[in-house]
DNA sequence: GACGATATTTAGTTGACGCTTACGTAAGTA
DNA sequence: TACTTACGTAAGCGTCAACTAAATATCGTC
């Protein structure tokens, strides 16, 4: 989940999440899109998205096709919606606070 | 939205959140909470957060009360959503697609 | 097997980021 | 006024992330 977080922080790799969200694309395709950045940069944007699991890649011949995994993308949007309100682990933060506040008294 | 996902993108940023999600706490319990790192870099951190509206301050004396703004965390979330099956964007760029393969044949 | 096409990988550089230490400042308190 | 508490800010440092250019892999074709 970290990773993916990470990923989604940098604007290109966005953009190229939102490119291949409906279709598969070649890699080549991809880094079209791109003129003020080399093949190499994309290549290495997409290894990190493969590496949080926010894409997939299929070989076809020489071509690597590329597809945003939206699986991937509920799950995380899932975290972060519950992260800040899990319940067990809020209510031992709000214990802890009490506790301190107590102590301070 | 830029910066928001940004902040995220840390761990300690994500866990000071979570602190402050559901009650206002003063920057010193804040960091506190974390033994493994200066007062200094948690005051940092809350500076991050509240560029990107993710916390707001209130002064009371000498001490600085935080809190998650909820609001916020709600537009990011629509963001996600919203941001890879946009309207417009998205058909834009399937008219391109389409252009590029029929070019290709 | 050599070649062109498609892509990743590997240095190497630069800028940003997170951290600590040191200092500055504003608000209460003796 | 002097002192303390609570906090931010500046400078400096090490590390990581994004980029380019060059080298390397892999597949299909002649």
């Amino acid at each position: 989940m970290d990773a993916a977080l990470k990923a989604l922080a940098e604007p290109r790799r966005r953009e190229i999440l939102r490119l291949v969200w409906m279709r598969e694309l070649p890699a080549t395709d991809i880094a079209d899109h791109f003129a003020d950045v080399t093949r190499s940069a994309i290549s290495q944007h997409l290894a990190v998205l493969k590496t949080a699991g926010l894409v997939t890649e299929r070989r076809d011949g020489t071509r690597r096709l590329y597809r945003a995994d939206r699986n991937e993308m509920k799950k995380l949007r899932k975290f972060l919606d519950e992260y800040w309100t899990s319940g067990l682990e809020r209510l031992r933060d709000v214990a802890e606070a009490a506790q301190r506040d107590k102590e301070k008294r």
